[in-house]
RNA sequence: GGCGGCUUGGCGGAAUGGUAGACGCGCUCGACUCAAAAUCGAGUUCCAAAAGAGUGUGGGUUCGAGUCCCACAGCCGCUACCA
């Protein structure tokens, strides 16, 4: 497209009020205490999830929750609020290490200039943030304090009583070792087996293992010493607390089942002598067997048909209690097993699999021996590592006992005609002495009550939450801040931090898992002996809390002023409920975040609220997440398919303001849809139409404004309904209806003829949020003084609204059979009489009896005859 | 397998239980033009049309259902032997 061809110059204007918007720090917005704060306002904090700064630069799903979250901002900011709406980047990671080791580039390098091109590009939208904010998680002032974080964590314990972390410095006027302390601070090490990948150079957390294989890279099984978070503490507070939220009802739900709490009880099986030849008894107490193994199960009420037992491969007990005879077969299994990928455990397991390792077990409900047999269908990392096996209610025990011809024995009677062998919904018990005729939860109770009588088990509540595994060998992330001495770990004054990682030359994966900065003797080796620790922290770290820098990004002394913190967690009523528990206001991001990135800053949130550090309970109020937006093609947008659309490309051929209308007129924010570049071409159109209302082709004001008070009272309702539904509509995120109302005003402005320059204005403010470029243009261009975007938003007046006549729809039985024009507040008699005047209303009820009639006043008359 | 979401014209999508298809795209016709583009105006669910039919399918509730309830199908996500 041709200069000529513009429709409006916008290549023109938007860079300059870019620019004006920057030199004035229009959107800046003062903290308590500071110039130009505004005590009075209300404070609204409106969020989006930051970039990871790639080389690829924006991709247009970026700009979709980006204007939505600016719309709202710039929106609440006319409304009177003090709007926080920052923007930074998630600089550190992985992925910036693995682009600088193909380019050869220094990290720090790469990251800087992947932030220079985020940051032009998204000043080229004309997003209304507080670029004084801007924070990047790499930047040492901010390592800092995600540093201090990270020891306040260290620093602490979870407290079983008050269900809260509390500093270990309680623990320690308590008279505890230094070694029971490091048992139970929520930063710990442990040596636990972890996804390790050679060509990554670095562990990965269980939910990180699925990406980067299916990004080609592979991954192994290792035991390692690792630093850990004891987020399983917070398990229940983290399902409890979702319910305060103003969330997607389907994100808590995948919260809840990630962290995934079940009920049920461990019971405790003896190990049967009876099968153990002397010398493996033998062998059991000299590697520390105890000759008890527990199980964790969801449906003790099934207990009497436990007709085998079940250990993970893995399990310690496995070499103690493996009879002669079966130890060749036993080891040939588990070498088997620890030789699969998971892949393999995963995808090829339709079949199952499994050794008997000779021993057996005591059920102690009824004392009969069963089988101990060792299967890869149970893990090592859930429950106890071993289960009871009730083959007749529970599909996979039962699969398994038909493969090995183990005996399955009835003990739940189902309550429709299904047949009991595989039933595994509730029923009543029998065959189980004392359960018999009892349904499944009185049964499980009972029978949790007699383990805990007998000292044979006891209730318990399992999740399937891990600790999370938080340490990493690369090179591109925060060291911690953690010394060695005489193998023990401790944290290094507050003085030193931050503790940069040292510079150098080789950050390549060396492919063992020694940690990439073990490489700088100088900088781990220390004068007095110690070491330092040369794990880096995930890329999580950075995103687990800066929101809460956002509101403090200079503070040196603190990672957010008391000040700060008090004010940005004021309360302000959301406009879902009334009360609220997360700081921010609104967030707005991906689904691909939905678990990971939200559940460890709740965690992290939590943490520091326990230790006073913060107000609110919750981090984020309300979550919305946006739809992704396919390619023309209907597909996912990827390089490979071709159907990639750069923001940059859309920009230069129809503006920024086109590309942010479009972005919210394709649908409703929260659902997936492709791409049409036509649709574009429309919301150009439209904001060509708002130009030409007003400028003429040479650039003038154009003479159909009239600055003179509106006559036309059915424009005057159109710009009044749109000014209130778009106000609506903002509110409840609805931007595509918002959008289409404002074209409706502009075809009414347009078929006006002359268009009333006090009414334009107005529609102008109410566009400026979504088109912020071509409203302040316009709005130069007519002579109106000031920055639109910093005007108060339009108001209306109620009377113009009123419509003292309508449309009154007449059926008959349910069907449109005519409509006419009457007065809004007619009675049903007039209603009825206009009706019964209507040729086509009697050619449907003639001969009929009316045997009732609805009147809806202003809508609807419906005569039902027969 | 489990969980979640979605299903409305040729397309993107609108519809507090009350005129289905707002708004936009596309298309058709007209105006302007030597012509085209742009722009402006008219039309556009289906059927030639009256009648009628019509929101994935089948049932139900209701004076009235795209909307509420039950069952089913298809598509898209996430997850996966969690005991």
């Amino acid at each position: 497209m041709s200069d000529s061809r513009k429709p409006f110059p916008f290549d023109e204007f938007e860079p300059k009020w870019q620019a004006r918007w920057d030199s004035e720090k229009t959107f800046r917005t003062p903290n308590p205490g500071e110039d130009g704060f505004d005590a009075s306002k209300p404070k609204y904090y409106v969020l989006d999830m930051f970039p990871y700064p790639s080389g690829a630069g924006l991709h247009v799903g970026h700009p979709e929750g980006y204007t939505a979250t600016d719309i709202v901002g710039r929106y609440k900011r006319m409304k009177g609020f003090n709007v926080l709406h920052p923007m930074g980047y998630d600089s550190f990671g992985l992925p910036a290490e693995q682009y600088a080791i193909k380019t050869g580039q220094h990290p720090a390098i790469t990251t800087a200039a992947n932030i220079e091109t985020f940051r032009r590009q998204l000043k080229s939208l004309g997003f209304g943030y507080d670029w004084d904010r801007e924070i990047a998680t790499t930047d040492p002032k901010y390592v800092r304090w995600t540093q201090w974080i990270f020891l306040e964590i260290y620093n602490s314990y979870f407290c079983e009583e008050t269900n809260t972390a509390r500093p270990v410095s309680v623990l320690e006027t308590k008279g505890w070792s230094r070694d029971e302390i490091d048992n139970v601070r929520l930063a710990f090490v442990a040596d636990t087996p972890v996804w390790w990948s050679p060509d990554l150079g670095t562990v990965l957390a269980n939910e990180e293992v699925e990406e980067w294989k299916g990004k080609g890279h592979t991954v192994e099984r290792r035991p390692l010493r690792q630093w850990m978070l004891r987020i399983t503490k917070y398990a229940q507070r983290l399902i409890d607390e979702l319910d305060m939220l103003d969330w997607p009802e389907g994100i808590k739900l995948l919260q809840k089942n990630w962290i995934g709490r079940s009920e049920g009880a461990e019971v405790v099986f003896e190990i049967s002598g009876c099968g153990l030849p002397p010398q493996s008894v033998a062998d059991a107490s000299r590697v520390g067997v105890k000759r008890k193994v527990t199980v964790f199960t969801t449906r003790p009420d099934t207990l009497f048909g436990a007709t085998y037992m079940v250990l993970a491969p893995e399990h310690p007990f496995v070499p103690g209690i493996t009879t002669a005879e079966q130890k060749e077969a036993v080891e040939a299994y588990q070498k088997a097993i620890s030789s699969k990928s998971d892949l393999d455990r995963g995808d090829l397991n339709k079949d199952k699999s499994g050794v008997f390792t000779g021993a057996f077990a005591i059920n102690p409900v009824n004392g009969e021996e069963i089988p101990i047999w060792i299967a890869d269908y149970v893990m090592m990392g859930y429950g106890t590592g071993a289960i009871m096996a009730v083959p007749a209610h529970d599909e996979r025990d039962f699969e398994f006992a038909e493969k090995f011809a183990l005996p399955v024995l009835q003990v739940v009677q189902p309550t429709n005609d299904a047949d009991w062998k595989g039933y595994t919904e509730h029923g009543i018990a029998v065959n189980s002495g004392f359960l018999d005729g009892l349904p499944t939860a009185e049964a499980k109770a009972k029978m949790i009550d007699w383990l805990e009588s007998n000292g044979q088990g006891k209730r318990r509540i399992q999740f399937k939450l891990r600790d999370w595994l938080f340490s990493r060998q690369r090179y591109w992330g925060e060291p911690f801040p953690i010394v060695w001495k005489d193998g023990k770990h401790q944290a290094i004054p507050d003085s030193e931090l931050p503790l940069l990682a040292p510079p150098l030359d080789d950050y390549k994966p060396s492919g063992s898992p020694e940690p990439i900065l073990s490489k700088a003797r100088g900088w781990v080796e220390l004068p007095d002996g110690s070491v330092r620790e040369t794990n880096t922290m995930p890329q999580w770290a950075g995103s687990c809390w800066y929101y809460l820098r956002y509101c403090d990004p200079s503070n040196s002394d603190r990672f957010i002023s008391k000040e700060a913190e008090a004010y940005w967690s004021s309360n302000t009523q959301s406009s879902i409920n009334d009360t609220q528990c997360g700081m921010v206001d609104l967030y707005v991001g991906g689904t691909e975040h939905a678990v990971l990135h939200l559940l460890y800053a709740r965690f992290w949130h939590k943490v520091l609220f326990d230790l006073g550090h913060v107000r609110t309970p919750e981090p984020f109020q309300k979550l919305v997440n946006q739809g992704l937006i396919m390619g023309e093609d209907g597909q996912k947008m990827s390089k490979s398919r071709g159907n990639v659309v750069n923001p940059d490309d859309v920009v230069s051929a129809y503006g920024a303001d086109s590309l942010r209308l479009y972005e919210m007129f394709m649908g409703p924010l929260e659902q997936v849809k492709p791409w049409q570049m036509k649709g574009v071409e429309g919301v150009s159109r439209f904001l060509a139409r708002v130009w030409r209302l007003a400028v003429t082709e040479e650039g003038s004001v154009s003479p159909k404004i009239q600055d003179a008070p509106c006559a036309d009272k059915e424009l005057l309702r159109v710009v009044s309904e749109t000014i209130k539904k778009v106000g609506e509509d903002i509110e409840k995120l609805s931007f595509n209806t918002a959008i289409s109302q404002m074209m409706i005003c502009t075809n009414a402005f347009t078929q006006a003829g002359t268009v009333p320059l006090a009414e334009f204005v107005g529609f102008l403010k109410a566009l400026n949020p979504f088109a912020p470029h071509i409203t302040e243009e316009i709005h130069f261009r007519i002579g109106g003084q000031g920055l639109v975007s910093e005007m108060e938003w339009p108001t209306y007046d109620e009377s113009a609204l009123i419509r003292t006549e309508c449309e009154l729809v007449v059926q008959v039985n349910g069907k449109l059979r005519d409509r006419i024009w009457m007065a809004m507040d007619a009675s049903e008699d007039a209603a009825k009489e206009l009706a019964f005047a209507s040729p086509k209303i009697n050619e449907h009820i003639d001969g009929k009896m009316i045997r009732k009639v609805i009147y809806v006043p202003g809508k609807i008359l419906n005569l039902v005859a027969n």
